[in-house]
DNA sequence: TTTACAGATGCAAATATATGAATATTTAGG
DNA sequence: CCTAAATATTCATATATTTGCATCTGTAAA
């Protein structure tokens, strides 16, 4: 349980854009993939969702850049992975409320 | 864990919409005065979070369409409270990734 | 039945987000 | 160096969200 101190907005801001960042469909569906620690470069997202080249790199920029996910350059590819692998339970407790 | 047949687009869209009707700093302050089975009337809220009525009426609709809040009306006044008191582990969550 | 309070809704302007085509950058291999 | 593969970035357009004023609706008390 957070105190009032929390709830100053700096802080409602860094936790409303951190949710914002996984608020999409396809991010989510990229949490999604990444769970349990996997790494992915964009090219396997990108088929595994079957979207833009593009649009995928704009969607990975987006979590990476809201700290929700890492990206590790191996040559060619860059492999993305959860920051947090704690934040993929964030979507299955939305899953649960929503399953009744 | 979920399988494959749990990342439907169907359920991406739902987990996607709830979270997008959370992840706003107004509505995330508001899950947090909610927390713990606490109601609260619209006016409570529009006087707790300093912002318009019909702003705090907006978001507070956002909240309840997207099933993350209940209301009930008494007399004059809407009490406000969350749908699933779990939904409030969201938001503690993300502060404890955000705290390193 | 009038009045005032509490809340909801319609609307418009400002702002933010999403998408993808085109292009640029980075890197490995020849 | 030149090329191709993988990824990132720029840009424009389309769409969605946010905010608050004005207004409407519902309720209680006089």
């Amino acid at each position: 349980m957070l105190n009032i101190q929390e709830l100053d907005s700096n802080r409602l801001e860094i936790a409303a854009s951190m949710l914002k960042a996984i608020a999409h469909p396809v991010r989510v569906a990229v949490l999604k993939h990444l769970e349990g620690g996997k790494k992915l470069t964009v090219t396997e997202i990108h088929d595994l969702l079957g979207i833009e080249q593009s649009t995928t790199s704009h969607h990975l920029g987006i979590l990476k850049d809201k700290g929700v996910l890492c990206s590790r350059r191996e040559g060619k590819n860059t492999y993305y992975y959860l920051k947090h692998d704690i934040l993929s339970q964030i979507v299955d407790c939305l899953q649960r409320c929503t399953c009744e």
